[in-house]
Order: C-alpha cells, then structure tokens, then sequence
DNA sequence: CCATTGACCAGCT
DNA sequence: AAGCTGGCCAATG
C-alpha cells in the first residue's frame, strides 16, 4: 500500500473530533486519493487491536456501521455510545458526520 | 498472468 | 426507503 495514503489516512481519521463521525469515502477524498473508499476500510480492517485511532468514528456514506454482526461491529457500536453518538438500527443520525 | 475479493460508493429503480 | 448494478483498484491465490 502507498505510504503517503496510509499517512494521509491516519492523520485524517485522527483528525475526527469525538463526537462526531465521517465516512470512508469522505476520508479517502481528504486525504488526496478518491475513490478509494474500500482501501480506507482495508486499512482500518489491518490496524493493530491496541491502536490509538479512533477507527470506530468512519461509517459508510449511507451512514451504517460496517461488519454489522462481527465483533469489530459490536466493538464499533458501543465506543460510539461511549462517546454519546447514538447508534440505532445500525446507523448514526445525520447531524453527527463533520 | 487472470480471477476473485473486499470495514466502499453513486446512481437508478 | 431499500435493493441492484457497475465501477473502483490493491492485494491475494
């Protein structure tokens, strides 16, 4: 993978204040490299179990959380209630995306 | 080298 | 609102 995408990637999403979320492909355009939304997610899907990014603040652009039914989601879903970001029917309330 | 696989997306029905 | 379709493109087998 490119490191200056990765980089981009990384700098981005920790960028995302708590409480509030964005999206996959929203980041990818952010970091300089659209269309590439699934690497976002390929990314995120590689990152270490201890990392300190803030991955469970990217949804898709339909505003669902992604691996509904894996324990990633579910992991997901709770540290976005932690941070009070409601979490209903899988799906974050508009207003919450940057 | 060709085919399949994704933490995805915009457009259309 | 919800489902399909075609496009996306590096990684993997």
């Amino acid at each position: 993978m490119n490191p200056e995408f990765r980089d981009a990637v990384y700098q981005i999403v920790a960028a995302i204040p708590p409480g509030h979320v964005s999206s996959y492909g929203a980041v990818a355009k952010q970091a300089g490299f659209p269309r590439h939304a699934r690497f976002v997610g390929r990314l995120m899907s590689q990152l270490p179990k201890d990392t300190r990014l803030p991955w469970h603040r990217v949804l898709r652009s339909d505003r669902r959380i992604a691996l509904v039914g894996t324990p990633a989601g579910e992991v997901q879903i709770q540290r976005l209630r932690d941070e009070n970001v409601p979490v209903l029917s899988d799906r974050v309330p508009k207003h919450y995306f940057l």
